[in-house]
DNA sequence: AGTGAAACAGTTTTGCT
DNA sequence: AGCAAAACTGTTTCACT
Protein backbone atom coordinates (compact mmCIF):
# COMPACT_ATOMS: atom_id res chain seq x y z
CA UNK A 1 0.00 0.00 0.00
CA UNK A 2 2.39 2.88 0.83
CA UNK A 3 4.39 3.87 -2.06
CA UNK A 4 8.45 5.00 -1.87
CA UNK A 5 7.90 8.86 -2.87
CA UNK A 6 11.28 10.12 -4.81
CA UNK A 7 12.44 13.06 -5.57
CA UNK A 8 10.85 12.79 -8.82
CA UNK A 9 7.34 11.81 -7.14
CA UNK A 10 7.58 14.72 -5.36
CA UNK A 11 8.22 17.14 -7.88
CA UNK A 12 5.19 15.67 -9.69
CA UNK A 13 2.98 15.89 -6.61
CA UNK A 14 3.81 19.87 -6.12
CA UNK A 15 3.61 20.64 -9.57
CA UNK A 16 -0.36 18.96 -9.69
CA UNK A 17 -1.21 20.64 -6.64
CA UNK A 18 -0.09 24.43 -7.70
CA UNK A 19 -2.26 23.07 -10.79
CA UNK A 20 -3.91 20.16 -12.09
CA UNK A 21 -5.19 21.50 -15.07
CA UNK A 22 -2.24 21.82 -17.01
CA UNK A 23 -1.16 18.47 -19.49
CA UNK A 24 0.63 15.73 -19.25
CA UNK A 25 3.19 17.65 -21.52
CA UNK A 26 3.45 20.71 -19.36
CA UNK A 27 3.81 18.85 -16.15
CA UNK A 28 6.63 16.47 -17.75
CA UNK A 29 8.85 19.12 -19.55
CA UNK A 30 8.52 21.38 -15.71
CA UNK A 31 9.71 18.09 -13.76
CA UNK A 32 12.48 17.70 -16.33
CA UNK A 33 11.13 14.37 -17.53
CA UNK A 34 8.61 13.51 -20.49
CA UNK A 35 5.09 11.92 -20.83
CA UNK A 36 5.48 7.92 -20.02
CA UNK A 37 7.25 8.12 -17.02
CA UNK A 38 5.15 11.31 -15.06
CA UNK A 39 2.05 9.54 -16.38
CA UNK A 40 3.12 5.77 -15.33
CA UNK A 41 4.24 8.41 -11.83
CA UNK A 42 0.81 9.54 -11.16
CA UNK A 43 -1.26 6.46 -12.13
CA UNK A 44 0.87 4.41 -9.63
CA UNK A 45 0.02 7.06 -6.59
CA UNK A 46 -3.22 7.67 -7.16
CA UNK A 47 -3.89 3.76 -6.95
CA UNK A 48 -1.74 3.84 -4.01
CA UNK A 49 -4.15 6.77 -2.26
CA UNK A 50 -1.24 9.39 -2.41
CA UNK A 51 -2.87 11.31 -4.97
CA UNK A 52 -6.57 11.66 -3.84
CA UNK A 53 -9.75 13.81 -5.48
CA UNK A 54 -9.05 16.36 -7.90
CA UNK A 55 -10.89 19.34 -7.31
CA UNK A 56 -11.35 23.38 -7.69
CA UNK A 57 -11.08 25.65 -5.21
CA UNK A 58 -14.05 28.29 -4.78
CA UNK A 59 -14.59 31.85 -3.36
CA UNK A 60 -16.69 31.17 -0.05
CA UNK A 61 -17.51 34.91 0.37
CA UNK A 62 -18.49 34.71 -3.29
CA UNK A 63 -21.19 32.34 -2.73
CA UNK A 64 -22.63 33.43 0.39
CA UNK A 65 -20.57 31.37 3.26
CA UNK A 66 -19.67 34.44 5.13
CA UNK A 67 -18.88 33.36 8.24
CA UNK A 68 -16.25 30.92 9.65
CA UNK A 69 -15.88 29.21 13.31
CA UNK A 70 -13.32 27.89 14.90
CA UNK A 71 -14.73 25.40 17.91
CA UNK A 72 -13.21 24.40 20.70
CA UNK A 73 -14.82 21.28 22.24
CA UNK A 74 -14.67 19.43 25.86
CA UNK A 75 -16.42 16.87 27.05
CA UNK A 76 -16.96 14.18 29.41
CA UNK A 77 -17.82 11.38 27.94
CA UNK A 78 -15.38 9.23 26.44
CA UNK A 79 -17.45 5.34 25.52
CA UNK A 80 -17.18 4.08 22.53
CA UNK A 81 -20.98 4.24 21.83
CA UNK A 82 -20.71 8.55 22.51
CA UNK A 83 -17.82 8.82 20.16
CA UNK A 84 -18.83 7.01 17.58
CA UNK A 85 -22.42 9.13 17.24
CA UNK A 86 -20.23 12.48 17.68
CA UNK A 87 -17.86 11.09 14.82
CA UNK A 88 -20.66 10.27 12.81
CA UNK A 89 -22.36 13.71 13.12
CA UNK A 90 -18.91 15.61 12.46
CA UNK A 91 -18.68 13.31 9.10
CA UNK A 92 -22.13 13.78 7.84
CA UNK A 93 -22.61 17.70 8.59
CA UNK A 94 -21.19 19.62 5.41
CA UNK A 95 -20.37 22.58 7.68
CA UNK A 96 -17.66 21.03 9.15
CA UNK A 97 -14.91 21.52 6.87
CA UNK A 98 -12.32 20.04 9.58
CA UNK A 99 -12.57 17.93 13.10
CA UNK A 100 -9.72 17.14 14.62
CA UNK A 101 -9.50 15.06 18.34
CA UNK A 102 -6.47 16.64 20.31
CA UNK A 103 -4.40 16.04 22.85
CA UNK A 104 -4.81 18.05 26.05
CA UNK A 105 -7.53 19.81 27.77
CA UNK A 106 -9.36 20.42 24.46
CA UNK A 107 -11.00 17.75 23.69
CA UNK A 108 -12.14 18.60 19.85
CA UNK A 109 -11.30 21.51 17.61
CA UNK A 110 -13.75 21.90 14.49
CA UNK A 111 -13.54 24.41 11.49
CA UNK A 112 -17.14 25.18 10.97
CA UNK A 113 -18.56 27.22 7.68
CA UNK A 114 -21.80 28.56 7.23
CA UNK A 115 -23.43 31.77 6.15
CA UNK A 116 -23.70 33.67 9.07
CA UNK A 117 -23.76 33.26 12.67
CA UNK A 118 -27.37 32.56 12.61
CA UNK A 119 -26.81 29.30 10.41
CA UNK A 120 -24.01 28.73 12.63
CA UNK A 121 -26.50 28.65 15.82
CA UNK A 122 -28.61 26.62 13.89
CA UNK A 123 -25.50 23.91 13.60
CA UNK A 124 -24.14 24.21 17.10
CA UNK A 125 -28.35 23.62 18.28
CA UNK A 126 -28.11 20.37 16.10
CA UNK A 127 -24.74 19.09 17.21
CA UNK A 128 -25.82 19.88 20.73
CA UNK A 129 -29.15 17.83 20.63
CA UNK A 130 -27.24 14.99 19.36
CA UNK A 131 -24.25 14.38 21.76
CA UNK A 132 -23.71 15.79 24.58
CA UNK A 133 -21.09 18.02 25.15
CA UNK A 134 -19.54 19.37 28.33
CA UNK A 135 -18.37 23.17 26.74
CA UNK A 136 -17.93 24.94 24.12
CA UNK A 137 -16.13 27.84 23.12
CA UNK A 138 -16.78 29.72 19.40
CA UNK A 139 -14.04 31.69 18.29
CA UNK A 140 -15.74 33.86 14.95
CA UNK A 141 -13.16 34.56 11.97
CA UNK A 142 -12.77 37.97 11.05
CA UNK A 143 -10.57 37.67 8.63
CA UNK A 144 -9.11 34.73 6.87
CA UNK A 145 -5.29 35.77 6.18
CA UNK A 146 -4.87 32.32 4.07
CA UNK A 147 -6.55 28.63 3.97
CA UNK A 148 -5.19 26.41 1.57
CA UNK A 149 -5.59 22.45 1.26
CA UNK A 150 -1.95 22.75 -0.73
CA UNK A 151 0.53 20.68 1.87
CA UNK A 152 4.08 21.80 2.31
CA UNK A 153 6.06 19.29 -0.25
CA UNK A 154 9.17 21.73 -0.23
CA UNK A 155 9.54 21.22 3.33
CA UNK A 156 9.56 17.90 3.45
CA UNK A 157 13.28 16.38 3.22
CA UNK A 158 12.60 12.63 2.99
CA UNK B 1 -16.43 41.49 -10.16
CA UNK B 2 -19.79 39.94 -8.18
CA UNK B 3 -21.13 37.49 -10.64
CA UNK B 4 -25.14 36.12 -10.38
CA UNK B 5 -25.18 32.38 -9.28
CA UNK B 6 -28.05 30.63 -9.90
CA UNK B 7 -29.41 27.08 -9.42
CA UNK B 8 -27.67 25.90 -12.65
CA UNK B 9 -24.15 27.33 -11.52
CA UNK B 10 -24.88 25.97 -7.79
CA UNK B 11 -25.21 22.64 -9.39
CA UNK B 12 -22.45 22.75 -11.62
CA UNK B 13 -20.05 24.26 -8.83
CA UNK B 14 -21.13 21.51 -6.38
CA UNK B 15 -20.01 18.66 -9.27
CA UNK B 16 -16.71 20.03 -9.90
CA UNK B 17 -15.96 20.33 -6.21
CA UNK B 18 -16.72 16.49 -5.99
CA UNK B 19 -14.85 15.88 -8.80
CA UNK B 20 -13.00 18.17 -10.97
CA UNK B 21 -11.69 15.20 -13.59
CA UNK B 22 -14.66 14.47 -14.67
CA UNK B 23 -15.67 15.48 -18.38
CA UNK B 24 -17.82 18.07 -19.57
CA UNK B 25 -20.33 16.33 -21.10
CA UNK B 26 -20.61 14.39 -18.06
CA UNK B 27 -21.32 17.33 -16.11
CA UNK B 28 -23.89 18.45 -18.17
CA UNK B 29 -25.52 15.67 -18.10
CA UNK B 30 -25.22 15.20 -14.45
CA UNK B 31 -26.44 18.79 -13.34
CA UNK B 32 -29.31 18.46 -16.52
CA UNK B 33 -27.95 20.57 -19.25
CA UNK B 34 -25.22 20.26 -22.05
CA UNK B 35 -21.95 21.03 -23.19
CA UNK B 36 -21.64 24.66 -24.06
CA UNK B 37 -24.07 26.43 -21.73
CA UNK B 38 -22.10 24.29 -18.99
CA UNK B 39 -18.54 25.25 -20.65
CA UNK B 40 -20.04 28.98 -20.90
CA UNK B 41 -20.89 29.62 -17.28
CA UNK B 42 -17.40 27.72 -16.12
CA UNK B 43 -15.83 30.41 -18.11
CA UNK B 44 -17.54 33.13 -16.78
CA UNK B 45 -16.94 31.96 -13.18
CA UNK B 46 -13.84 31.27 -13.67
CA UNK B 47 -13.39 35.07 -15.14
CA UNK B 48 -15.33 36.37 -11.87
CA UNK B 49 -13.04 34.72 -9.60
CA UNK B 50 -15.98 32.15 -7.99
CA UNK B 51 -13.70 29.02 -9.66
CA UNK B 52 -10.12 28.99 -8.50
CA UNK B 53 -7.19 27.10 -8.43
CA UNK B 54 -7.66 23.32 -9.70
CA UNK B 55 -5.75 20.74 -7.88
CA UNK B 56 -5.59 17.47 -6.01
CA UNK B 57 -6.07 16.74 -2.87
CA UNK B 58 -3.13 14.60 -1.36
CA UNK B 59 -2.53 12.48 1.53
CA UNK B 60 -0.44 14.10 4.13
CA UNK B 61 0.38 10.97 5.99
CA UNK B 62 1.96 9.20 3.33
CA UNK B 63 4.31 12.07 2.29
CA UNK B 64 5.86 12.20 5.67
CA UNK B 65 3.73 15.23 7.23
CA UNK B 66 2.76 13.58 10.34
CA UNK B 67 2.10 16.15 12.54
CA UNK B 68 -0.70 18.93 12.50
CA UNK B 69 -0.95 22.13 15.35
CA UNK B 70 -3.58 24.26 15.84
CA UNK B 71 -2.03 27.66 17.27
CA UNK B 72 -3.61 29.71 19.09
CA UNK B 73 -2.08 33.14 19.75
CA UNK B 74 -2.73 36.46 21.92
CA UNK B 75 -0.74 39.95 20.74
CA UNK B 76 -0.16 42.59 22.77
CA UNK B 77 0.69 44.73 19.52
CA UNK B 78 -1.58 46.04 17.42
CA UNK B 79 0.14 48.55 15.18
CA UNK B 80 -0.09 48.10 11.34
CA UNK B 81 3.75 47.94 11.05
CA UNK B 82 3.88 44.85 13.20
CA UNK B 83 0.77 43.35 11.89
CA UNK B 84 2.00 43.62 7.80
CA UNK B 85 4.94 41.55 8.84
CA UNK B 86 3.00 38.83 10.97
CA UNK B 87 0.81 38.77 7.87
CA UNK B 88 3.37 38.28 5.43
CA UNK B 89 5.30 35.58 7.27
CA UNK B 90 2.05 33.54 7.70
CA UNK B 91 1.33 34.09 3.83
CA UNK B 92 4.97 33.33 3.28
CA UNK B 93 5.16 30.02 5.21
CA UNK B 94 3.83 27.12 3.68
CA UNK B 95 3.66 25.23 6.65
CA UNK B 96 0.62 27.47 8.03
CA UNK B 97 -2.26 26.19 6.13
CA UNK B 98 -4.94 28.26 7.74
CA UNK B 99 -4.54 31.95 9.45
CA UNK B 100 -7.56 33.72 10.67
CA UNK B 101 -7.80 36.87 12.39
CA UNK B 102 -10.27 36.39 15.47
CA UNK B 103 -12.59 38.44 17.51
CA UNK B 104 -12.17 37.90 20.98
CA UNK B 105 -9.39 37.58 23.41
CA UNK B 106 -7.53 34.95 21.41
CA UNK B 107 -6.10 37.11 18.61
CA UNK B 108 -5.08 34.93 15.79
CA UNK B 109 -5.37 30.75 14.70
CA UNK B 110 -3.28 29.13 12.65
CA UNK B 111 -3.15 25.41 11.69
CA UNK B 112 -0.05 24.23 10.79
CA UNK B 113 1.27 20.73 8.84
CA UNK B 114 4.62 19.40 9.58
CA UNK B 115 6.85 16.33 9.38
CA UNK B 116 6.86 15.96 13.13
CA UNK B 117 7.21 17.85 16.49
CA UNK B 118 10.50 19.13 16.27
CA UNK B 119 9.52 20.87 12.63
CA UNK B 120 6.62 22.32 14.49
CA UNK B 121 9.25 23.66 17.06
CA UNK B 122 11.74 25.08 14.42
CA UNK B 123 8.33 27.21 12.80
CA UNK B 124 7.83 28.40 16.22
CA UNK B 125 11.34 29.57 17.06
CA UNK B 126 11.06 31.18 13.67
CA UNK B 127 7.73 33.22 14.06
CA UNK B 128 8.79 34.20 17.60
CA UNK B 129 11.75 35.67 16.12
CA UNK B 130 10.51 37.42 13.47
CA UNK B 131 7.86 38.94 15.35
CA UNK B 132 6.98 39.99 18.71
CA UNK B 133 3.53 37.53 20.35
CA UNK B 134 2.54 37.69 23.82
CA UNK B 135 1.16 34.09 24.27
CA UNK B 136 1.13 31.24 22.18
CA UNK B 137 -1.02 27.90 22.81
CA UNK B 138 -0.49 24.84 20.32
CA UNK B 139 -2.75 21.97 20.38
CA UNK B 140 -1.94 18.76 18.94
CA UNK B 141 -3.63 17.13 16.26
CA UNK B 142 -4.26 13.05 17.88
CA UNK B 143 -6.57 11.87 14.69
CA UNK B 144 -7.97 13.94 11.85
CA UNK B 145 -11.35 13.09 12.01
CA UNK B 146 -11.81 15.15 8.75
CA UNK B 147 -10.39 17.59 6.25
CA UNK B 148 -11.86 18.76 3.41
CA UNK B 149 -11.67 22.01 1.28
CA UNK B 150 -15.21 21.16 -0.09
CA UNK B 151 -17.42 24.23 0.77
CA UNK B 152 -20.98 23.21 1.50
CA UNK B 153 -22.88 24.55 -1.18
CA UNK B 154 -26.28 22.36 -0.17
CA UNK B 155 -27.10 24.83 2.75
CA UNK B 156 -26.55 27.74 0.65
CA UNK B 157 -30.29 28.55 -0.35
CA UNK B 158 -30.02 31.82 -2.19
C1' DA C 1 -29.18 31.33 -24.39
C1' DG C 2 -29.05 26.33 -26.15
C1' DT C 3 -27.99 22.65 -29.85
C1' DG C 4 -25.02 19.91 -32.72
C1' DA C 5 -21.13 19.34 -35.39
C1' DA C 6 -16.38 20.47 -36.76
C1' DA C 7 -11.68 21.49 -35.48
C1' DC C 8 -8.33 20.98 -32.22
C1' DA C 9 -5.72 19.39 -28.12
C1' DG C 10 -4.82 16.17 -24.67
C1' DT C 11 -4.77 11.48 -22.76
C1' DT C 12 -3.92 6.75 -22.82
C1' DT C 13 -2.19 2.62 -25.12
C1' DT C 14 1.06 0.14 -27.62
C1' DG C 15 5.25 -1.41 -29.79
C1' DC C 16 10.04 -0.35 -30.27
C1' DT C 17 14.65 0.65 -28.33
C1' DA D 1 12.57 2.22 -18.03
C1' DG D 2 12.00 5.75 -21.61
C1' DC D 3 10.55 7.34 -26.41
C1' DA D 4 7.56 7.99 -30.44
C1' DA D 5 3.56 7.15 -32.83
C1' DA D 6 -1.29 5.62 -32.97
C1' DA D 7 -5.88 5.40 -31.24
C1' DC D 8 -9.01 7.35 -28.54
C1' DT D 9 -11.44 10.81 -25.58
C1' DG D 10 -12.32 15.26 -24.27
C1' DT D 11 -12.25 20.40 -25.13
C1' DT D 12 -13.12 24.46 -27.56
C1' DT D 13 -15.06 26.99 -31.27
C1' DC D 14 -18.50 28.05 -34.56
C1' DA D 15 -22.67 28.29 -37.35
C1' DC D 16 -27.48 27.73 -36.71
C1' DT D 17 -31.86 27.95 -34.05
Amino acid sequence: MSVQIDALDRKILIALQEDASRSLEEIAKHVGSSKTPVWSRIRKMKEAGVIGQQTVLLDADALGLEACFFVLIRTSEHEAEWQNKFLKTLRERAEVMEAHRLAGDIDYILKVRVANARAYDEFYQALISEVRIYNVTALLSMEEIKSTPLLPLASVPS
